[in-house]
RNA sequence: GGGAGAUUUCCCGAGUGGCUAAAGGGGGCAGACUGUAAAUCUGUUGUCUACGACUUCGAUGGUUCGAAUCCAUCAUCUCCCA
């Protein structure tokens, strides 16, 4: 199977500039591609995981990843798909945030040798002319045209800066540099980057007289529509300090029976057979199983095998009751927090941070959410004795061991 | 530059002087049912030293026994005219 192939049928593609050029490009490893990552925050997030699965998949069939940082577009920020303007974010955050995501893209992706470059658009972006720039790019881009980009639509209505309006061109640029600098004739992207990459591949005809390919990657969207990787409490992050890898773990051992085979497919280097035979023959309960599998494999591409056998091991012996409880999200407390041995059950789930406050907390114990070692807790002045660890259970699937040092 | 209007609790959105911690919906959380799924039903959803107290309705100051509601100034946004 050819990779393009393989894309197809993994139902990564979402649209393509020339269907014939790219699959000829990519299945003979001659392509020089580049994705751009706007450094929003400090940590990858699931999202950007797709990206760098295609990245890497590219890479292995030959091809040659140019990893974007968008020091610069990130200090703009892309109007597609928000409602509302970004905040703006610091010079030094920007800068900060870049760092970060070097070092987590260098875990999935080879620079040796050569074979793959980070670059950041701020060292061409930054250093820009005005009026040297209207003018050299000013004439190739229609007004007129980029308000009919659907990534703008939306915008129409709410009110879009001249900040936001620029991030197309800024985009465009970057795939006019990086094909003149390191020979990039091909732009990934996700599917709501669409009218920004044919921004670049337009400029690139119009500047140069070249032809560049664009193309997009299905949005990770839930059964809903929705963008999944996002909890309440935010993204689910590649980061283990800011999304743990258990929770992690858990975050795709629950999604949605309609989702995990499109997860799986995407997501997952778990060859394309194994998957559709998993989606012919299970049904029902048994994408148990398929979710377990979905949640080993990311959990181990992101965080490695060890951690993702723990975080199985606590799942396993959490949910199926027996088991040890060695891997399960703690907390330690010291005598200082106790008093005579044991601590009220307000204070105990608000330390260990399964409720935000004590109000919210009371409100748990009320309703019967709380449990402690298997027995109901559901009266608010309740003392907790500890001698050395406790299971403290919250609703059906958040159990939290607290141990007394 | 001139004029009109908006800003409410996580989000949307009611609320024009006391009965308002603030309708309704969404979302979240918990309970029942289940498969660590979905759907459905029920409860809950500012904080605390909790049958009471305290803090919230863009910001600051004022009028009043009493303000999210009235006045002033400032900030931000939307619209109309230039």
């Amino acid at each position: 199977m050819t990779l393009y192939e393989e894309l197809q049928r993994r139902g990564l593609l979402a649209q393509v500039t020339d269907e014939q050029e790219i699959k000829e490009l990519i299945n003979e490893g001659k392509a020089t591609f580049y994705i751009g990552f706007d450094p929003t925050a400090d940590s990858l997030h699931v999202g950007h995981f797709m990206a760098l699965c295609l990245m890497k998949r590219m890479q292995l069939a030959g091809n040659k990843p140019i990893v974007l940082i968008g020091g610069a577009t990130g200090a703009i920020g892309d109007p597609s798909g928000k409602s509302d303007m970004r905040k703006m974010m610091t010079m030094e955050t920007i800068q900060h945030n870049c760092d970060c995501f070097k070092e987590q893209i260098g875990k999935f992706i080879d620079f040796s040798n050569d074979k793959a470059l980070v670059v950041n658009n701020a060292d061409w972006l930054l250093s820009l002319n005005y009026i040297d720039m209207l003018r050299d790019v000013g004439p190739h881009f229609s007004v007129n045209r980029m308000l009919s980009a659907e990534c703008y639509k939306q915008r129409m209505e709410k009110g879009l800066s001249f900040l936001e309006f620029n991030y197309m061109i800024m985009q465009s640029y970057d795939f006019y540099m990086l094909y003149q600098k390191y020979g990039c004739n091909m732009q990934f992207g996700g599917d709501d980057q669409w009218s920004n990459m044919l921004g670049g591949t337009e400029l690139i005809r119009r500047k140069l007289g070249k032809d560049a390919y664009a193309m997009t990657i299905t949005l990770l969207l839930n059964s809903e529509g929705k963008k999944m990787g996002k909890t309440e409490k935010g993204a689910v992050w590649l980061d283990a300090n800011k999304t743990s890898v258990y929770d992690f773990y858990q975050y795709w051992r629950n999604v949605d029976d309609a989702d995990v085979i499109k997860c799986l497919k995407l997501l997952t280097f778990v060859p394309i057979e194994e998957i559709e035979e998993m989606e012919r023959t299970m049904q029902g309960a048994e994408l148990n199983k398929a979710k377990e599998v979905l949640a080993f494999e990311l959990t181990k591409m992101i965080h490695g095998e060890d951690e993702a056998v723990k975080a199985k091991d606590a799942a396993i012996s959490v949910f199926s009751g027996a088991g040890n409880s060695e891997n399960m999200p703690s907390t330690e407390l010291t005598a200082d927090d106790m008093t005579d041995g044991s601590i009220n059950i307000l204070d105990l789930l608000v330390k260990t941070g399964l409720a935000p406050s004590k109000s919210e907390a009371r409100r748990l114990a009320a309703q019967g959410g709380i449990s402690v070692d298997d027995v109901k807790v559901s009266d608010a002045n309740a003392q907790i004795a500890i001698s050395d660890f406790v299971i403290v259970k919250k609703g059906k699937k958040i159990f939290h061991k607290v141990i007394v040092k």
